[in-house]
RNA sequence: GGUCCGGUAGCUCAGUUGGAUAGAGCAUCAGCCUUCUAAGCUGAGGGUCAUUGGUUCGAAUCCAAUCCGGAUCACCA
């Protein structure tokens, strides 16, 4: 329970006293009082003016004298302004709160709560590298999962592997026309650039082929059906559906190499999974959520066989959910899976990571799930994230534009050895600990950047500034840790010695946003949104920053003072340490 | 056209259950390393919160209209 929720109750229980009626906490509002103004927190008093008819001055007045003559141990004294009553805490509740949390790695977290929810984010198709994009949802994902450990969930992170379907019969169909056996052993490339290679190959290759039947007098609606390679594609997905052995062996082939070097990827970025799904297994589901819901009358069958919901009531379409060949489409699977990960892991809620381009699709798959009377269709929920745009807006591949995942990690790795090398550091340390230093350093800079910002926001990512390593950022963060983690090494925390009751202006604000540690966890979990605790996390480096320049711990005033000092050191370091885990970064114990 | 999302400093973003003079970072400028790591700290300049109207003690925040940008509306996934 933080101070403000104290004083909440606190002012509930004056004005009671006070005015012998009632009040609840939407009767009035409390605030962190401006830095500008004397105190520490703030009532607004407006709201109660009406219903108590009593000038503002008045209520302050009352309410101001009474909660600090009943509370002496919290509050010490108030003042009002122009209708807000400003309370000064006293410090003996903030050295309190320092004595018994300080060294508590688990500050903020709450206790197991029974629930079970499952994050599906990742989910990439094995016909391309991951890029940019995907290192957003990856990121999110992770950290959200961490997020909702840390609110006493039991998470499971799922990923759905789409490996099937046309778009992967496209890479198949170039590479047996272009690559002459090409492996990754052969070409020294990681499987799933190689892959990527033959996707954008069939896209040139159908480009040519379509532009040539035009030429030759072809409509082009009527060429783009015509062309010869999408013809082959489209009877390499036929034969896929049937078995045929070939084509599944080079399916097999091509999709090892793609796992081989998403694996590659996965490590690199520290993404993992509880359960993964694929969608050759999971393709077929939705047959049985088909006939239930004919049998229950939410679909129906049309003339031709295939079968739809009519969403025209909710505002929405009239959407196929089966084929006239009897073929499920993309929603039907996803319920069929939406069911299966219930049966499967009994969850209480379950978190789709995708982007809001396919905010339409997930608002009928949950509409779906509800009229079907599915029983996990309240619990589905799309966090839905905006686009990584380049300054010239959308990546295209077409234009050779997209950022690749693995190129990224590279750059930010090198980026941030350069930086290290430009500091003068380098000689501090061997050669293994600068490895591992310049990969936390560039990662905790990517993903703080990527996870930093609003989540349903889109983005821009501007490839020709690298990313950051000073302000708003995941090294200004690290670098925190480890001139705390510096003093600690030199200094020695004693144990029973007696504080001192005083506290500095810089002490105490350290100490006021530490306590908003608990309560930031919480919003970041009913958000689902990281970038509550990268804001934060900053802000605790920013005030530590500006205490650390200002006033000395190692050689501090007193020794009672220098005690303090390192509990508070500690204490923001622990934070620190466990605010940039939940964003899947590291801290370094030196830099 | 329907639906949804967005528009805040030169740039990238916070702030939106209505509260005091709208905040950070980057960039620009001026300072601070013989004292715990300067990837840091202090300060300055920079704003019609897209526009207009409304609601009220009070609006970036709520409502309405308009303008601009984006996503989506497949027998693709």
């Amino acid at each position: 329970m933080s101070i403000l929720h104290i004083l909440q109750g606190k002012t509930i229980e004056s004005l009671g006293a006070l005015y012998e009626r009632s009040f609840t906490e939407n009767d009035f509002q409390v605030n962190q009082t401006k830095p500008e103004f004397e105190g520490d927190y703030t009532i607004v008093l407006f709201s109660l003016v009406k219903s108590l008819k009593l000038s503002p001055d008045a209520i302050g007045n009352q309410l101001g004298e009474h909660l600090t003559k009943n509370n002496p141990e919290l509050f010490t004294g108030f003042n009002i302004i122009k209708g807000f009553l400003n309370l000064a805490v006293a410090n003996e509740y903030w050295l309190d709160l320092l004595q018994k949390n300080y060294n508590d790695i688990c500050f903020g977290k709450q206790a197991m709560n029974g629930k079970k929810v499952m994050v599906e984010y990742s989910s990439p198709n094995t016909n391309k590298p991951l890029h940019l994009g995907h290192l957003r949802n990856n990121f999110l994902g992770w950290s959200v999962a961490e997020i909702l450990k840390a609110n006493g969930y039991e998470v499971f992170k799922s990923c759905i592997v789409n490996d099937r379907g046309i778009h992967i019969c496209k890479s198949m169909i170039a590479w047996k026309m272009f690559a002459n056996g090409a492996t990754p052993q052969s070409t020294h490339t990681k499987g799933d650039h190689l892959v990527g290679e033959y996707y954008v190959k069939f896209n040139d290759e159908y480009k040519r082929q379509v532009k040539e039947l035009v030429d030759k007098g072809v409509v082009e609606a009527e060429a783009e059906k015509q062309a010869p390679i999408m013809l082959a594609t489209q009877q390499m997905l036929q034969d896929w559906e049937a078995g045929k052995p070939e084509v599944m062996e080079l399916w097999k082939k091509m999709n090892g190499w793609v796992y081989q070097g998403f694996d590659v990827t996965y490590k690199n970025i520290g993404s993992d999974f509880d359960k993964t799904y694929y969608e050759s297994n999971t393709y077929l589901l939705g047959r049985k959520t088909v006939e239930e819901g004919l049998a229950k009358g939410v679909f129906v069958k049309d003339a031709d066989g295939s079968v739809w919901i009519d969403l025209t009531n909710d505002g929405l379409d009239r959407k196929i959910v089966q084929r006239k060949d009897g073929t499920s489409v993309y929603i039907t699977q996803d319920i069929g899976l939406a069911q299966q990960k219930y049966e499967e892991y009994k969850i209480n809620q379950s978190i789709y990571v995708i982007g809001d381009e396919q905010n339409y699709h997930m608002k009928v798959l949950k509409l779906i799930a509800e009229k079907l009377k599915l029983p996990n269709a309240e619990n589905i929920y799309h966090l839905s994230y905006g686009m990584v745009e380049l300054p010239s807006g959308k990546m295209k591949s077409r234009e050779g534009t997209v950022v690749d995942a693995d190129d990224m990690v590279d750059e930010m790795i090198a980026t941030a050895k350069q930086h290290t090398e430009e500091l003068g550091k380098v000689k501090d340390f061997t050669a293994a600990e600068l490895g591992s230093l310049y990969r936390t350093i560039g990662m905790g800079a990517m993903k703080f950047y990527l996870l930093r910002v609003d989540p349903k926001k889109k983005m821009i990512f501007n490839p020709e500034e690298s990313i950051d390593f000073h302000g708003f950022t995941g090294p200004f963060v690290q670098y925190t840790y480890a001139r705390i983690k510096s003093i600690l090494r030199k200094e020695q925390l004693k144990e029973g010695i007696t504080m001192e009751a005083g506290l500095l202006k810089l002490e105490k604000e350290i100490l006021v946003t530490l306590e908003q540690y608990p309560s930031i966890i919480l919003q970041a979990a009913k958000e689902l949104n990281p970038s509550v605790i990268a804001n934060y996390v900053f802000h605790v480096a920013k005030v530590f920053n500006s205490f650390y320049a200002e006033h000395s711990i190692a050689n501090a005033e007193s020794e009672t003072k220098k005690q303090l000092r390192l509990q508070l050191a500690i204490m923001v370091s622990n934070v620190l340490k466990s605010g940039m885990h939940l964003l899947g970064t590291e801290v370094p114990e030196r830099m």
